[in-house]
RNA sequence: GGCGCUAUGGUGUAAUUGGUUAACACGCUGCCCUCUCAAGGCAGAGAGUACGGGUUCGAUCCCCGUUAGCGCUACCA
């Protein structure tokens, strides 16, 4: 039975490159029938906050990845992980170290790494040099016995070769030599990182480790401590890294909310495109476009039926495999200057292209939520008007980007109160002056349209222009920016149709006062 | 500083595991459609696969080096 797990820790919101850990996590587990688990990794008190878990659990419900079994918090299991440490002390595999804690100033700590490194590469100190490595086990228990703090340290071996070999990264090999005594257990207590997840996955039963690259080097470490602890070791995939564009880190602090999963999800994004796009960053399906051919002149035949980018969750987990996740770090391209590129351009049009083909009963309900979120949703749209609602949506979300149209682009066919784009004002009705005695004419018009309907609508509106002496034209960019306030939109007609005759009517009327 | 990982158009990814005019998607340009804007259709521009060496009849693919980026190197996670 494969087991996996998506344990992110309570730092700040969920970060894009954390979903999509827990995403590959979700259809590996999902396509081989699997377990998914989720723990929070709450070790550092200071830094975990009860917002972030929320946020998490929001996050992943959010884009529809549900986890089995209870949640796990890492802090409630601290006293495991304490005593599982002792265990290793007694058993000779781990040894108290009295050395008074450093201090480290954490705004430069790499630098301060960095730095020790290089001295103690001069020196020629090795990472067994530590004092207290040999102490007899009486002198270390008396010292602790008699109070005195120690931090507890594996004790790697002075000689050997770590080795593993990664789904995705293939052997990986460490000489022991590059990895030190590494803490398990603060001197005040607290279990540490590499510790806890061990410890976790095991009582877990993890069987498949699948998390971020910048994970990949301190795998040795984790494995010596499965070893110590007689524990087996899972397999490990790990996934190449999100980076902003330049091949830069793609940081919380630097990018700020870009990072950030709720930023999608409030600025009108979908769940399922957001999935489509993230699972395609450092994964492609097999057969996802027509093979080569294998001799010259043969015809181009398909290998397969065509297998799109574009998937479902129910066709991202059939296709999903550890094997077609690569190597190379993705960049995550947005331009920060841009409005029109804040976020990645093909994650835009995968949300515009959901938005335009999404089924009814899919879309339909989303829609709903924005504009009950925005006051302009009633009751009737479910109600008697259920028709027109279903009707209003496939007509204008065909050039929609994300929900947020819905409520504002959109906002003239939910309501009257809307805003006038000024451009749209200049450009369709204070440009013509003769629009301000035409407009009534065509207003009446519309008035004695009967019945109403696409086709009666272009008659008049036809017949007016005609009468009038001006191309329809100027009729038509007219209406369509005193009925919806803008430059653009859906065929003029079905606009007409759409809001209705004494709407249409009032609004031609009332644009008046705008030219 | 040490160790590790990575390198295909602007971006995401393909390339039957050594044989292709280096493919697809996003973006970009133009045309068609047209009441506008999209969508859609069509046609283009854009990489000779980071650079330099090897191995081979033949390297995007294998090996070595260089460069760049990233990661790890903490009593952070």
């Amino acid at each position: 039975m494969i087991r996996v797990r998506f344990a992110p820790s309570p730092t700040g919101y969920l970060h894009i490159g954390a979903a999509r850990t827990a995403l590959f996590n979700w259809l590996y587990a999902r396509k081989i029938g699997g377990t998914f688990l989720l723990r929070i990794e709450d070790t550092d008190l200071q830094r975990s906050t009860d917002e972030s878990t929320r946020s998490i659990i929001e996050g992943l419900h959010w884009l529809g990845l549900d986890y089995d079994e209870e949640l796990v918090f890492q802090s409630a299991n601290a006293d495991k992980h304490r005593a599982a440490a002792l265990r290793l002390i007694e058993a000779g595999k781990a040894y108290r170290d009295f050395t008074p804690k450093a201090e480290r100033a954490d705004a430069n700590v790499k630098q301060e790494i960095a730095e020790r490194a290089r001295a103690a590469s001069h020196t020629g100190t090795d990472h067994r040099s530590n004092p207290f490595r040999d102490l007899s086990s009486q002198e270390s228990e008396s010292r602790a016995a008699a109070g005195e703090p120690f931090a507890v340290r594996l004790k790697v071996a002075r000689e050997g070769l770590s080795s593993f070999v990664d789904a995705v990264y293939g052997a990986q090999e460490r000489d022991y030599a590059e990895i030190e005594d590494l803490v398990l257990l603060r001197s005040d207590g607290h279990p540490l990182y590499n510790l806890s997840v061990v410890c976790d996955d095991i009582e877990m039963r993890i069987t498949d480790v699948i998390r971020g690259q910048d994970h990949l080097t301190n795998t040795h470490k984790q494995i010596l401590i499965y070893e110590a602890l007689n524990a087996s070791v899972p397999r490990f995939a790990h996934l190449p890294l999100i980076l902003a564009p330049g091949g830069k880190k793609l940081s919380k602090r630097i990018h700020g909310e870009i990072v950030s999963l709720t930023t999608y999800r409030d600025a009108g994004f979908l769940p399922a495109a957001v999935c489509n796009f993230l699972a395609l960053l450092g994964w492609s399906p097999a057969g996802v476009q027509f093979a080569a051919t294998s001799t010259p002149g043969n015809e181009e035949v398909p290998v397969d039926p065509r297998v799109g980018e574009l998937m479902s969750l129910r066709e991202m987990i059939d296709n999903f495999s550890l094997e077609r996740i690569h190597r190379n770090p993705a960049i995550f391209n947005f331009d920060a200057n841009n409005p029109k590129r804040w976020t990645d351009d093909k994650l835009l049009w995968m949300n515009a292209h959901y938005i335009r083909t999404l089924p009814h009963e899919e879309l339909l309900p989303l829609v709903r939520a924005e504009l009950e979120a925005s006051r302009l949703w009633r009751e009737e749209y479910a109600g008697d008007r259920r028709d027109w609602f279903a009707r209003a949506v496939d007509l204008i979300r065909e050039r929609f980007y994300t929900l947020k149209d819905f409520s504002g682009q959109g906002r003239a066919y939910f309501g009257d109160e809307f805003e006038f784009d000024e451009a749209a004002v200049k450009k369709n009705l204070q440009k013509e002056p003769r629009l301000k005695e035409l407009l009534p004419v065509l207003a009446a018009r519309i008035d004695q349209t009967e019945p109403f309907t696409q086709e009666t609508c272009e008659a008049s509106l036809r017949a007016c222009a005609e009468e009038t002496g001006v191309k329809a034209g100027l009729f038509i960019n007219a209406a369509r920016t005193a009925l919806t306030g803008q430059a653009v939109g859906p065929s003029m007609f079905e606009v007409f149709d759409l809001v209705g005759r004494d709407a249409s009517a009032r609004r031609l009327r009332e644009a008046v006062r705008l030219i």
